[in-house]
RNA sequence: GUCCCGUUCGUCUAGCCCGGCCUAGGACACCAGGUUUUCAUCCUGGCGACAGGGGUUCGAAUCCCCUACGGGAUGCCA
């Protein structure tokens, strides 16, 4: 156990956004790296947001995507409470070490914060008006992504509003000294804060913790410039719940944007990547969020799922899809599944892809049908195959394979393909799927048979 | 406007700190072949980048400066 803790600090909007996801992530990581705390804090300040069903996205996003943390809502720890609207007497209390300093003041009803240095007034061209500008020292930061960064503030700024509440900087700065935060690891839309935090840190007299500004993730260039906002496409983690993307894989896609193991591994394990993660190794350069990139990891991830974790994870998607009961017989999905998951690209797709094994009607696919009638004479082939498939004694891997083979010699075509296309559409309606043989097998010889004559007796 | 951060294939990136092994590697996407009796996979190949300009150096993607461009901040939002 080391001395790190990293916190989480999510505001509850109602959604969660896939930067704060990967925020979050990048905290965790380190603090699993390096066996510190992870620490999640709710900035609940506006009380507008404090509704639990917004809490408990941030709770479910988390959890689905296996961060879980060690202090915090429903578990506890000695840093508590860990939701900045019940923690006001602490805020109190600090911004007594602040009047103590002589670093505040009112002024139009709010409280400010002021700086040490000479003062001027001045004309901002900009806003237009003539301001005090207060002529500081330049605060230093040692951010560990960034590395030496000068900025200085020119202008006191507000601590405490005129209606009494306190602003972010002020308590953002007094949980993490009274929650013993060591690195701050968030986005880069931060760091022109972090000059007003570190003054905040210095003037409590706190020990200033390690910083590290992470870059952003910028929206995928076909939608438009800038960071990705939370009304973009792909932009919230629930989207991808939805759409039964593996969770697994959004973390690893998320790891990939902006931090990589430096040699050429993609497809990683979490807890490999915990164990490599750094924050000197994170880049310096906004990412851009990729759709395609994402989706080809789901698949990798999909892929690489063991056969009964493959079921377990397909049972929801066909039920949503009304493809699936209790009474549906378990064997027969699984066998199902196993044709399915070396072909099928994501769960997204899966229901559409295996419809025609649990459902007795099936669209079909008007361009493969197409395809299908355009040359040769597919209803003969197809009614040579019926006779032949119906003499065979057992329906069995081996036996379709001789009788595919049979029906080549007897008709004289020299490749069985003159019959799969026309099968596999008439018991399926599509032109792609499984491989043919196997996949007759599991549909059985009731179901084939029966869907073939149906075609026929349709077509003719 | 001002301040801060950044800039390698369309995208994610390796290489940069510690200059030569870089005729710049991988992945996604795209294109073309091949394997596969169907379908999908898979394999091979192709396309494709050091933002520009100055330095420093025997030598620069790597170090320095300038410009351009991108991003962020500039709130009594977080």
């Amino acid at each position: 156990m080391s001395n790190v803790r990293v916190r989480f600090a999510p505001s509850p909007t109602g959604f969660f956004h896939i930067g704060s996801a990967r925020t979050a992530l990048f905290n965790w990581l380190y603090a699993r790296h390096t066996g510190g705390t992870f620490v999640l804090r709710i900035e609940d300040t506006d009380k507008e947001r404090n509704k639990q069903e917004y809490l408990d996205v941030i709770y479910d996003s988390l959890r689905w995507l296996g961060m879980d943390w060690d202090e915090g809502p429903g578990i506890g720890g000695a840093y508590g409470p860990y939701f900045q609207s019940q923690r006001n007497d602490i805020y109190a209390q600090y911004l007594q070490k602040l009047h103590d300093a002589g670093r505040t003041y009112e002024k139009d009803g709010a409280v400010w914060f002021r700086l040490e240095g000479e003062r001027s007034v001045e004309f901002d061209s900009y806003k237009g008006c003539e301001v005090e500008k207060v002529d500081a020292a330049p605060v230093v930061i040692n951010d560990a992504i960034r590395g030496r960064v000068e900025r200085a503030e020119t202008q006191d700024f507000v601590i405490i509003r005129s209606n009494g509440e306190p602003v972010f900087h002020l308590v953002n700065v007094i949980d993490d000294i009274a929650m013993g935060i060591t690195h701050v690891i968030r986005g880069e839309d931060h760091l022109s804060n972090t000059s007003k935090h570190v003054l905040l840190f210095e003037a409590f007299g706190a020990q200033v913790p390690v910083f590290a500004h992470m870059p952003l993730i910028l929206k995928d260039p076909s939608i438009g410039k800038g960071k990705m906002s939370k009304r973009d496409r792909g932009a919230l983690i629930e989207e991808y719940r939805e759409r039964n993307f593996i969770p697994e894989a959004v973390r690893n896609y998320l790891c990939l944007l902006g931090w990589n193991p430096k040699d050429d591994r993609e497809i990683l394990e979490i807890d490999e990547v915990a164990r490599l993660f750094e924050l000197e190794a994170i880049n310096k350069d906004n990412a851009r969020f990729d759709e395609k990139k994402m989706a080809h990891i789901n698949t990798e991830h999909l892929r690489a799922l063991s056969v009964d974790s493959f079921v377990e994870k397909s049972i929801p998607v066909l039920s949503k899809a009304g493809l699936w009961t209790p009474e549906t017989d378990a064997e027969y999905v699984r066998n199902v599944m196993e044709l399915s998951q070396g072909k099928a690209r994501s769960f997204e797709d899966l229901a559409e892809y295996v419809s025609y094994f649990f459902s007795e009607t099936y669209a079909e696919d008007p361009k493969a049908r197409t395809n299908l009638f355009k040359k040769g004479e597919p209803l003969v082939r197809l009614a040579e195959a019926l006779q032949c498939l119906e003499g065979i004694a057992e329906w069995t891997a081996e036996s379709l394979q001789k009788a595919f083979d049979d029906l080549a010699q007897t008709y004289g075509h020299d490749k069985p393909f003159a019959w799969f296309p026309v099968i596999r559409f008439s018991v399926s309606g599509v032109s792609g799927g499984p491989d043919l043989i196997p996949m007759l097998v599991v549909m059985g010889r009731g179901m084939v048979l029966a869907r073939m004559k149906a075609f026929l007796s349709k077509e003719s």
